[in-house]
DNA sequence: GTTGTGACATTAT
DNA sequence: CATAATGCCACAA
């Protein structure tokens, strides 16, 4: 005697749609995740930093700091996102020392008081978006 | 389909 | 301090 139709579906019911991989949603500024991360990232305050770690578990992504590196990649320029206030674990800057873009960030971060000693920013200077 | 890459993190050695 | 292994997953080729 099988089961109905009814039945099966009831069984399989929880994995619909979760048999595979999210797939892409749309263009990034519209991925709610990549939006979850742009938010996050803004209201690190200044003179702050965090890291692409933490702002993942703050923006609810839990384990994807990979995503958070994405979704500062793809942010277009004009977004004026304050991606300098976010570093690799132990704040220290991930951009290879001779790049352009770790003069660029050591620069802004400096500017608005952060210290920065060997690409690394001093631990008083991590924001704690962890709680609240 | 598979493979490689990457603005990463965590844990173990 | 360094290195390796593992997890993570979007994207491009």
């Amino acid at each position: 005697m099988g089961r109905s139709r009814k039945a099966i579906a009831e069984l399989f019911l929880p994995f619909v749609g979760k048999s595979r991989r999210p797939r892409r949603v749309g263009p990034v500024d519209e991925n709610p995740a990549i939006q979850a991360i742009w938010d996050v990232v803004c209201a690190i305050p200044r003179g702050q930093v965090s890291t692409y770690g933490a702002v993942a578990r703050a923006a609810g992504l839990p384990g994807r700091a990979r995503l958070a590196g994405f979704a500062l990649k793809v942010a277009p320029k004009e977004s004026d996102l304050p991606w300098h206030r976010v570093l690799g674990a132990g704040g220290r800057i991930v951009f290879p020392t001779v790049s352009s873009s770790y003069r660029e960030q050591a620069k802004r971060l400096r500017a608005e008081g952060v210290i920065v000693k060997n690409g690394r920013a001093g631990r008083a200077f991590i924001a704690d978006l962890e709680q609240n």
